[in-house]
DNA sequence: TATGAATGAGCTTTCATTCAT
DNA sequence: AATGAATGAAAGCTCATTCAT
C-alpha cells in the first residue's frame, strides 16, 4: 500500500533534518517507519532517490502553503503580502519542511534535475513578480534578481521570527517585517 | 609546526564544499593535505572538531573581507553600502568560503557553541545597524530583525549574481541591487 | 540461523585463548568462522558483548562437565571426589575452556554483571559444600571460604597435572591429589 | 635518572591492572608518569619489554614480602604458616601487585623466559616444601604437586578474604583458613 | 638524557544494498 | 508486496614506535 511509502517519506524528513543525510542510516528510517529495510529499498532503489523524491514532495507541499488564498488578492501588493505572510506561517506550521530546505537546498545530495524540477514549482510566484516589474508596481529590474532578493529577504525574516518566536504573534512586528520587504521590491 | 594544521584546514574547506562532510573521508583530507592520517587526528581529535574549527576560521576570514575599508566611510549609508559590496566581492573572490556557509550554516555538524561564537564575529556590523536604527537613518525596528533581513537580502543578491555572473561587472545592476537593500532598511 | 552464531562463538574461544582478546581482530574471527564481518556484529553488537556472551556459554558448558555423574554419588565425600575428578577431566578434555578461564576470569573485559551470572552456575556445588558443613562432614566454616579454597586447590592440581601430563594417567598420583583436597576440607 | 624509569614502572602497574595491557596506550602511561612518550621508549624498547620487566620487578617485590620474617621460624609448620600469613598480608597491602599476577600470570604477553626467571624467585619456598616432604612433616608426594596445591589454596584464600574483607581482621577465621592449608599439606 | 610531533598500519564498527523466502 | 539476515567495502580513529631536535 501507499501507506508504507508515505511513512518512509515522513520519517525520512524528520530524521534527515534531525541528524543529517549521511548520519541517518536507512535501517533507522525503516525501523522508525515501522517497515523492514528491504521494504524501503522496494520503494526507493537508492537512498539518494529517496531524498530526491522527498525534496520534490516537500517542495510541492510547500507551494500549496505559499500560494494559499493567493487568487483572492487583487493587487500585486496584496498578492506579495499574502506570499510573505504565507511563507512565515509555513515556516512556523511546517518547521521540518523549512529546516529541510535550509539544510538541503545547497547540498550535493540533491541532483541538478531535481533542483530544476523544484524551481518550476515557483512559476506562479515568478509570474507575479514579472507582471509587477512590467507595470512598475515593483522595481523595474531583472525578474530573477527581484525573485532572489525577495526570497532572501523572506528567509531572513523567517530566521528572525524563529529566533524570536514571541514576536510572531505581534501584528506590528509582522507589519514592520513586511514593510522592509515591500520597500525593497516596490517600484 | 602550524604549517600542517593550516594545510589540513585549507584542504578540508575545499573537500567539504566539493563533496560534502560525510562524503569526505579523513583519509582523503590527509592525503590531499600531504600528511598522515594520524597527523590529522593529532591536531583535531575528531572530524567534528575539524569542521567546527574550520567554521570559525572561515568566519574570521570572512569578517576581515566584509569589514574591509569600513572605517573610512563616514555615513551609515556609506558603511552599509561598503558592507553590501564587500559581501558580493567576498562571495566572488572566496567562492569556497561562501559555499561552505551555504552548506554548513544550518547543518547539524556545527554545534551550538561554535554557532554562537561565530555570531560574535558580526558584532561590528551589528553595532552599525543599531546606531542607524537609533538615529532614524535606518528603520527604527528591532536591530536583530534588521540584521537578519539585511543578511537574507545580501544572500539573495549573492545567489542572483552567482547565477548571472556577467552582471557582476555591470555597475548599474550592482547599484540596483544595492538600492533594494537600502530601500529595505533605510529609515 | 543459530549456526553462524555458534560458529562465531566457537572460533572466538579458540582465538581468544591462542592470541588474547585484543590481539584477535574481529575480522580474523569472522574469517575463520566463515562469515562476513558484518555478520559478527549482527549477532554481537560489540566485541565486548561477544566475549561476555562467550564467558557465560563456556561456564554453562563447564558446569555440565563438572557435575556429570554427580547425582549417582551418595555421600558428600563421593560427591566431592566426583567434582574433583570431573574438574581434572574437564581441564584435560576441554583445554581451551580451561585456558579461557585462566586468562579471562580476572580480566577487565568481563563485566561485573556477567561475572555474577557466571557465579550462579556454581549453585549446585555450593549447596553440597553447605550441606557438608552443616553436617560436619566438611569443616564447619564459612561455605564461601570452603568453596574458594576448594576451587583454588583444584586449580593448583590442574596446573600440576598440566605441567606433568604423564601423571594424569597414574591412579596413585590422582589419589594423592584428591587426598590433599579432602584433607583440606573434611570436617 | 632512575627516577623516571621507576615512575614508568609504577604507573604501568596501576594502569595495566585497571585497564588491561592492550587497553593501556603507552602515551597514557607516559602522560600519567609525567614523562614524554619518547622517554618511555628510551627505557623500554617495546611495550612488551616493559610488561616483562614489570613482571620480574613485581615478582621480586612480592618475594620480599612472602619470605619476610621467615628465617626466624624454626619448624616447617611455623615457616609454612609464616608464608601463608605473609601471602594474605601481601595481597592486602599490595593489591595492585596481586591483581597484576591474577591477570598476567597466564597472559600471552609474558614470554617463556620471563616466566622461568620468575619461577626461580620461589626457590626458597620450594626448598622448604621439599625438606618437609622428605621428613614426613609434609605429605610425602611430589614437591611440585605440593607446591602447586599450596599456591592454589593460598590463592583461594586470598580470593575469599578479598571478597569478605571484614574477616581479614578476625583471628579465628584466619586460623581456620590456615588449618585447611595445613591439613591439606601436612604429612 | 629527554622531548613530542609525526607516522601509517591496523583496529572496531557502520551501513547501503541484496536476495532467498 | 514485504521481510530481515547477510554482506563486505569503507569509515573514523588509535597507538606503538621513530627521529630530529
Amino acid at each position: 500500500m501507499k501507506d508504507k511509502k508515505e511513512k518512509i517519506l515522513k520519517t525520512s524528513l524528520k530524521l534527515f533534518v534531525e541528524r543529517g543525510f549521511h548520519n541517518t542510516p536507512t535501517s533507522l528510517i525503516a525501523k522508525e517507519a515501522g517497515v523492514a529495510t528491504g521494504t524501503l529499498f522496494h520503494y526507493f532503489n537508492t537512498k539518494e532517490l529517496l531524498i530526491n523524491t522527498l525534496y520534490l514532495e516537500v517542495k510541492d507541499n510547500m507551494m500549496v502553503d505559499l500560494t494559499s488564498n493567493l487568487d483572492n488578492q487583487e493587487t500585486i501588493k496584496a498578492k506579495m503580502k499574502q506570499i510573505f505572510m504565507n511563507s512565515l506561517s509555513w515556516a512556523f506550521n511546517k518547521p521540518e519542511q523549512q529546516l529541510f530546505f535550509m539544510q538541503y537546498s545547497h547540498s550535493p545530495f540533491i541532483d541538478q534535475l531535481t533542483r530544476q524540477q523544484g524551481m518550476q514549482r515557483f512559476n506562479k510566484i515568478f509570474d507575479i513578480i514579472e507582471e509587477g516589474g512590467k507595470t512598475d508596481v515593483l522595481k523595474n529590474i531583472s525578474t530573477e534578481m527581484l525573485f532572489e532578493i525577495a526570497q532572501g529577504l523572506i528567509n531572513g525574516s523567517i530566521k528572525y521570527f524563529k529566533e524570536n518566536k514571541e514576536y510572531f504573534e505581534n501584528k506590528e512586528t509582522l507589519e514592520n517585517a513586511f514593510l522592509t520587504f515591500w520597500d525593497a521590491i516596490k517600484g
